[in-house]
DNA sequence: CATGAATGAGGTTTCATTCAT
DNA sequence: TATGAATGAAACCTCATTCAT
């Protein structure tokens, strides 16, 4: 974020203007996107709105006319992808509903580390984004989402119940975010990625079985590879 | 960090000039502290040279002598931030050596705990650095350090016996990063950190005891609260 | 030039961006005009991209939008400077081309004079910003094309021929400068100029019959006054 | 010059405090020597008192001792440089008295080129610093004293009389400037530098034959190689 | 006397934002 | 409506000069 800029009253992540044109919302998107090229490459520091615009293909001018200010259109970018993912852990969450736990777990580690590898440079540059903005409205939000999800999720769990749900989600809804951070910012490669994920995995498994109280004798469970 | 700022060649955190007079080291104190509060109130954003240089009580000029450009000062503040985290994780993990898993988990996740809130507004302020830089050399550095530690303490384990043991260390060294800074963020309470720490805790245990491989039989593991 | 200024990769004299709309030339020229009246009062040393910005009426982020730094900005005028000068002496020599060397010495002479005492100030405040960057591009360019323009001239010369003709004409195109230099800057009045300029081409007159081989006998010469 | 330097009421080019200690007058020197170099790599502009007291091996404090500001050490440094031009001009012109024209030119022609050429980078490097501060006393003496030594010469000429020789004093102290100035900043070899010595020896001897009024009867004169 | 830490005005440059065209 | 030139506050950083030690 730079110091020219936003003026200090953050503003809300809403575009200025609902795009009713066609044309608009290709506009719209063309500056998303350009502005996650721009973040992609030089990072937050040197992300501009002028740069933004001109690898959009639209003036300066145009970009004003969509988003109020600069701080209103990283809101939107982060607020998009962090709907992307947080839309992909509720899908996983509600997938699982009346499972067991072992399933739950898989499911929700699998699409979490699915979504956030699926452009690993992208989600690296939003990170520092979100870190910087962390406070926010934006973030606080997609934070409760997906806590809310594994909550109604753990609460459908055929083998367990859980005495604090809303505790047990919040882990489950934070602990894959340092690993995967990790992971993100060393570049590592996909068998690394993998073998993460399986311990991480085993982890929220193991995690399960011991927070939550069991509804009727726990059944074997393998050893993680 | 700011557009208009920090040189593209990042410069190692090392002051550009030791101090010999007494003098000297009362100004590199204070600017250092002067960070972290500017930091503090304002975050990356706000953080300034000048900003920074007024609240130290000094000019920038004096700024200049001992940190040749932003970045270095950031990353100064930065790196003894980590070093002191690193620090209190690798004693923990000293002092468990030849101890059970159970044991370790417990020493680990409470000196996690205890170094990141015993300043919160430090930690969250600070994360963001990080966020910002996670490629560079400091934080690189601190990470590797940390997982080293876990390395070499789940070698001794009394109790269990680790086929890939980088693995399971670099998952305990970044799991409570993600729940940690969910807390941090958010301001929560003690009674809720609390909470959340005994269920790290827990899972770590539950993770070493489903990972490693028993040297001996097991023996009954109480529930977590 | 300025300490604090001036990257030290030397920039290309060309303006950073094209104007493409009138007012943008309008503000190139001020810019330009304002460069040379702050360089008129003050010298190199007090000239500041602030100064020039205010003396053209512009801000200084307009100057930028032509002139990525202040170097830049300093080699563009200059480079018309030169051009104007250079292209002076290449019309004097093109005019005398397969005329006696009597003639060509007057006319060259003749026009250098004129077009440097044009307008004094700016000669002398020029020669400084030339003196302080006498390496570079701009500097080197006009000296090259002023001299190969003097060594074609004396090449059609109708009573010489001239061995070397690129060392008369380095010779030729460099010593005018100390003196028109010394005259411009102790303000010498009109009539000493006229003094030192008909010597000037006397001593280029004789210099040339000394040092070019006589196509035919030679013709009487004059004294000068 | 630097702009954050030189108080705008130019001081004279005499050190404050003449030196009556022997580590004075070393460290006088020493700071001396030390400018020069700092000019030769990085020029006018990149030259500090800072920088050149660290190379004097001398503290900023001491620097300040000697000269009460960054001009009048840039004059002394000038100031001794341009004497030493003008001695060896004055020394020729005095060995040169009563002779004939011929000699005259040769021996100052000779004598100039050797002086400036000793140590082409400094000539080079002063040339530039001379150039920015042109209108001012030292400069301006040294023009003086020079032109000065011409003239006196030129009177005792055996073989001609001068009808201005304060004029042609003029021509003669200024024209070997542009020539010799376009040579070292070109950094042209050996050769080409004598050639262009030779033509201007050709040149001064035709000017001054050109010029003067005859004595007796004018010898036969040889023809420039 | 020498030292070198401290000063702070001021120079260069950037970039979010506006508004005439 | 779209454009992009213009704006100017503000950031970074330098360095001549001073003065306590």
């Amino acid at each position: 974020m730079n110091s020219h800029s936003v003026s200090t009253s953050r503003t809300p992540p809403k575009p200025r203007k609902v795009p009713v044109q066609a044309r608009s919302t290709i506009t719209v998107k063309a500056i998303h996107t350009a502005c996650i090229q721009v973040l992609l490459d030089g990072g937050l520091d040197r992300m501009t709105t002028t740069r933004v615009a001109a690898r959009a293909g639209v003036s300066v001018g145009s970009l004003y006319q969509y988003y109020p200010n600069k701080h209103s259109l990283l809101a939107a970018v982060l607020n998009e992808y962090l709907t992307q993912v947080v839309e992909a852990v509720e899908d996983a969450c509600r997938q699982s509903h009346g499972q067991e736990t072992t399933a739950m777990a898989s499911a929700v580690v699998e699409a979490f580390f699915k979504i956030k590898f699926a452009e690993p440079g992208v989600s690296h540059a939003l990170h520092a984004v979100a870190a910087e903005v962390s406070g926010e409205e934006v973030v606080r939000r997609a934070t409760l989402r997906s806590q809310k999800a594994f909550e109604v999720m753990l609460s459908t769990a055929s083998d367990r119940h859980f005495e604090d749900p809303a505790l047990a989600a919040f882990v489950l809804s934070t602990v894959g975010i340092g690993p995967v951070q990790a992971l993100l910012s060393s570049e590592a490669p996909p068998p690394v990625v993998d073998a993460v994920r399986r311990h991480l995995t085993a982890m929220t498994i193991a995690y399960l079985r011991e927070v939550g109280i069991s509804r009727k004798p726990a059944l074997k469970v393998g050893r993680v590879r």
